[in-house]
DNA sequence: CGGAATGTTGAACCGTTTCAAACGGAGTGG
DNA sequence: CCACTCCGTTTGAAACGGTTCAACATTCCG
């Protein structure tokens, strides 16, 4: 269902629930001071919305892309693949986040988009984005600032696969996560929805599916969190993030 | 020794060589079409120069910089420490980077830069940066895909650390530091200079100086390098590439 | 209902770490 | 010039964390 939105106009954010771009352009305002008429061009952006179920790939490595994807729900994650057939997950994105904007201004890419559970993701094109970046400079300064911040995570996970052990390392990603999809109805220690297989944490933390499947027990065992049905319950975020060490700074959530 | 570059005038390539700036400029201008009169701002920046010895803090975890650094020759690196203060090299910078790209628009750091043997360093402030980047979108379009390549490496290091034994990750650095450097002068698959101990190394790749030991004598008994007196001289750069699972496609060199 | 994918468990194995001790070279002071 | 220290490298042996493999249980889905 192609369309384009018509100029925003009025109140900002009383309007942006329901909107589809809105979790974008949300993230991008937190990450810096968009004007409104700025805003406004945001919401002129032309998509396409897609429903996509599980395993879907959005971008394969060695395409050229012309489009970006705003990811509305669910999640997806950007991995590469060693000689040998290894599989590693190098970033997972949350809703809001625009997950290709790499390739914003490289050409081809290095890495494999693909969906994490079902997702609804919004397929937006690459001119129209770099086009609203070169004229609004707040726009630019955004991105910018995402991209920036997407780096700061990449680090975090490079210290977090190098030097912390197994039981450390899922804590911190799940603390992570928590930190991250932070819908604004609930805070980090709460409840949420983990639609990934045992196998693709390893493949985000550097583990066999066999022993994160040993970690995550242990980590319920000791009552740091509860786990089923790929449903991640957080009861005592200072426990966990303590036992993950977790501190959130990397996230850049004050810019 | 502080001082204003003169505007630059005249043929571009060939007035570069001997100009401080010339190696971050060449490099960004390898990654965007950037206009004459684009090159003649980044000229134009006011700098500072300084030579620094090893082991010296270009920024520290927490600081709020107003300056950036541009590497004129040497190594720096960029580290994150857990909670039990274990070390992590999450980046390292050749000749010709822009050591802080992050701070343009991050606040706070939230990791540390320190040189590895001895550099010579610029220093810019970050607002002649910031003003260039917003009357210039050529240049904000190479600081953007600079940015973009930087973020390209460490997934790269996230597959690296996470997914590949100790000798092929070892392998895999000394291919990307060989085909980074890359001064004109050398093609890959020659000598170059490592500042680096073996502890260091080892912070980079997520090991032990130890096993970093053993693995380097064994990648040189097995004629893939020789190593002595940090430097690196690799005799045949089919088979150590091989060794490493090294592919430069995600160093972006064209984009 | 049946088959495939995912999760669970145990035992053996192996790559890397840890610890400890020795070695070598560079720099310093007597 | 030697003795001394400091730092990085080298070596060996033991211990450990995580992998591998294989079998079985469970859930999911058509």
């Amino acid at each position: 269902m192609p369309g384009i939105l018509p100029a925003f106009a009025g109140n900002v954010m009383s309007d942006l629930t329901g909107d589809p771009l809105a979790g974008m352009i949300n993230k991008l305002a937190g990450r810096s001071c968009i004007s409104l008429e700025d805003r406004a061009g945001l919401f002129e952006l032309p998509y396409t919305s897609r429903l996509l179920d599980a395993g879907r790939y959005l971008v394969r490595e060695g395409d050229s892309p012309d489009h970006c994807h705003i990811l509305v729900s669910g999640l997806t994650c950007r991995h590469k693949i060693t000689g040998d057939g290894l599989r590693q997950i190098v970033a997972i994105n949350v809703p809001g986040d625009v997950v290709d904007l790499q390739m914003l201004y490289l050409k081809i890419a290095d890495h494999s988009v693909q969906t994490l559970g079902q997702c609804e993701v919004l397929t937006v094109p690459r001119d129209a984005i770099c086009k609203l970046a070169a004229e609004r400079p707040s726009v630019a300064h955004a991105i910018f600032a995402t991209i920036l911040v997407d780096a700061s995570i990449a680090s975090e996970w490079i210290l977090n696969i190098g030097r912390r052990n197994a039981r450390t390392r899922i804590a911190h990603l799940l603390c992570e996560l928590a930190a991250r999809i932070d819908r604004p109805e609930i805070s980090p220690g709460q409840t949420y929805k983990l639609p990934m297989t045992q196998e693709q944490v390893g493949d985000a933390v550097g583990l066999t599916a066999v022993h994160v499947n040993r970690m995550l027990q242990g980590l319920s065992k000791d009552g740091l969190i509860f786990y089923s049905k790929q449903t991640i319950i957080i009861p005592n975020w200072a426990k966990l993030s303590d036992a993950a060490d977790f501190n959130g700074r990397y996230l850049h959530k004050t810019i």
